[in-house]
DNA sequence: GTTCCGCATGAATCGATAG
DNA sequence: ACTATCGATTCATGCGGAA
């Protein structure tokens, strides 16, 4: 049984293999947030632990289970999903493992909706690019924590009037950047107003750069760490790739655990995980 | 029996009263686009002619097949809808729509998203600004009439590149006088590149809304109907409101259906619709 | 050191082909 | 018929090299 006791220093685990069976050692209600992204559904099910979508849900539910169990009941559950279109369609996994998590006790709280800047491109007889992902919350009750202040964005009076006649090419910059937490430059909000943001997050996905393809932007975990969590608290990440979640959260002074089958990928997130604790966090992002 | 025929000029109806009364008297398969923004589930179920969130699926499943019957085989169903937020959760009355849809018949091709650049104010101590809606797209047979070409929007980088040319100034503004981001005033961009859009689209809800509680403005009906129609088509808006989706339809060059159960919007869509008839539709549009 | 251009590269999807 | 694989399509982004 692991326990994720409060120490002096930051905490950041990465633990190798199948998450439900490093869950089944964690404690009751010892997590604040699960944000995760888990394999999407694949045809080819041997590619990255993917699973196909006919099976999809009925392979998730017992991880949920286990989610649910190990999340405090003022914690909240952040799932970053998309379900693949196949036979001309899109496929309803997704929205049935909304239904099946809600009879078993989860609530829906929200849908937020990650609007990807830079999708995938192509070009087809019968729908256009995919530039959204759901950004699914649930919750065990009604009442959970959340820290809106957090996440206020500023909104001066360039901003509103720019809003209204440019591209979203500019806005998508302005935002990614301060949320970014590296360009961030404090002395250039003061004045402006801060305002609650929405529902729906622009963040451009990120780029292969340094080789190793985290298909999940910093800033998405880091927006759901800030917004519902405070520093010390504990981020858990079942499906935690290349350990960006972990990343993130120790960028932000909150403990994590993050799980991964794949050995490359872990691997990768341990190097990751190793380097954003080396380096101190930033007081300007706690 | 209601007749649609091919006739010399631009016809557009507006018909009072349930719209499942009338559907009926419609011809099979003779519609080319059904786009609409049905009632709100509200818990007050007299408000709006609303109906509420447990009995909504119920209710409008027989609205479903009669428009499903009524459509043409290669012809799209758009329907825009968003779920209430009730008891602190996100109700499920519309992903259980989906899935009884689809037992009928009915292919899930795609779920647009409109993101509200200006959605309503509010703050509550558990959500943030709703500012996006669902725009689901069914179909009765895989291959459907799209236009694409219809929809192009010039290239990201145009807009930053030339957005530094101050000569450039003018064209700018008449982008988002037009079109707010989609269907613009083509000729004004030839020599440009131009790119399919992706299933976000940015439009700013209505502001001024002539007295009608659904705020639905006048670009989203026109930017499915430039897709999925062309001149001479029917558009069938069976909860048209105010007028809106015939008005869309009569600039555009598409004959048009809309039915309106409430007397006073009904009132208003002959006056909005009789107004748009009176002048003559703009070539650039088509 | 800047700015600019060319180029590789993706959480994709469809249609055709082959087993 | 049904499933697995492959080629074609497309565009925002960040990189490196060149002016």
């Amino acid at each position: 049984m692991y326990e994720l006791k409060e120490q002096p220093g930051l905490q950041a685990k990465v633990l190798p293999g199948e998450c439900l069976e490093h869950l089944k050692e964690f404690q009751d209600s010892s997590i604040n947030l699960v944000v995760t992204s888990p394999p999407y559904a694949d045809q080819r099910a041997s590619t990255y632990g993917g699973h196909r979508p006919d099976e999809y849900v009925e392979w998730f539910l017992p991880i949920a289970d286990e989610l649910y169990r190990v999340l405090k009941p003022t914690g909240t559950f952040v799932l970053n999903i998309k379900e693949k279109a196949t036979g001309g369609e899109r496929h309803t996994y997704i929205i049935e493992l909304i239904l099946e998590m809600r009879k078993r006790g989860w609530l829906w709280t929200e849908e937020f909706i990650w609007h990807k800047k830079n999708c995938y491109p192509g070009k087809w007889p019968n729908r256009f690019r995919d530039a959204w992902e759901r950004c699914l919350q649930f919750n065990k009750e009604k009442k959970f924590d959340m820290y809106q202040e957090a996440v206020m964005v500023p909104m001066g009076d360039w901003a509103k009037t720019r809003l209204k006649n440019l591209s979203e090419t500019d806005k998508v910059r302005d935002n990614s950047k301060v949320g970014s937490g590296f360009g961030k430059n404090v002395s250039n909000w003061v004045g402006k107003e801060f305002v609650y943001p929405t529902n729906v997050l622009h963040l451009a996905s990120e780029c292969g750069n340094k080789g190793h393809s985290a298909a999940y932007p910093k800033e998405l975990p880091a927006w759901f760490i800030k917004l519902f969590t405070r520093e010390g608290d504990w981020v858990l990440d079942p499906f935690v790739g290349s350990g960006t979640t972990c990343v993130a959260a120790v960028e932000l002074g909150r403990n994590s655990v993050g799980i991964e089958l794949k050995d490359e990928y872990y691997q990768l997130a341990l190097a990751n995980v190793e380097e954003a604790l080396r380096v101190p966090a930033q007081p300007s992002l706690l």
